[in-house]
DNA sequence: CATCATATAAGCATATATGCCTAAAATAAA
DNA sequence: TTTATTTTAGGCATATATGCTTATATGATG
């Protein structure tokens, strides 16, 4: 059994995050009690070490106030 | 521990990930071999039944040859 | 009818996402 | 400087996503 996991996918899904958050001007611990989730995640997710799910990707849109769409715009 | 899972969300996205097949006439089968996944993930993503990774949906994405920000285009 | 493709369904093992925690480094503000 | 805030970093337990397999059902086609 092998995982492969898309490195430059999710790390540009990090980018993004990052990107979105500061433009809100939001901490990372800010952004994560806004979506219910963990500090922790937000930071490996913003570096691009761990693969989130559908729902968590969800969370963080809305805490951003943007519709999920938006966190996947790149390619 | 609590995990709450927003059925609703990941049903919406199952749906969203059939009709884009049924429009390339794929079959679950293709689908799955062209995403290079397994496909009991397509059909359990089809029906709501789990909660799909960042990855999972750009290799979706990929194979349906569509941009992946286009599986989430829904409230 | 039989045969083949497709879809539904569930079980299991493994990898990993998430939550929770601690700690330290970096940054900012006083 | 001190103090507080933020970020980085990692460990661990638990829940779950994924891969893999088998089985059943459904539908089409001969």
């Amino acid at each position: 059994m092998i995982y492969i996991k898309d490195d430059s996918l999710i790390k540009k899904f990090g980018k993004v995050v990052r990107a979105k958050r500061l433009e809100k001007k939001l901490s990372q611990q800010a952004l994560a009690n806004n979506a219910e989730i963990e500090l922790s995640q937000i930071y490996r997710i913003e570096h691009g070490k761990l693969n989130p799910t559908l729902s968590t990707m969800n969370s963080i849109a809305k805490a951003l106030e943007i519709p999920h769409k938006d966190l996947l715009d790149f390619d």
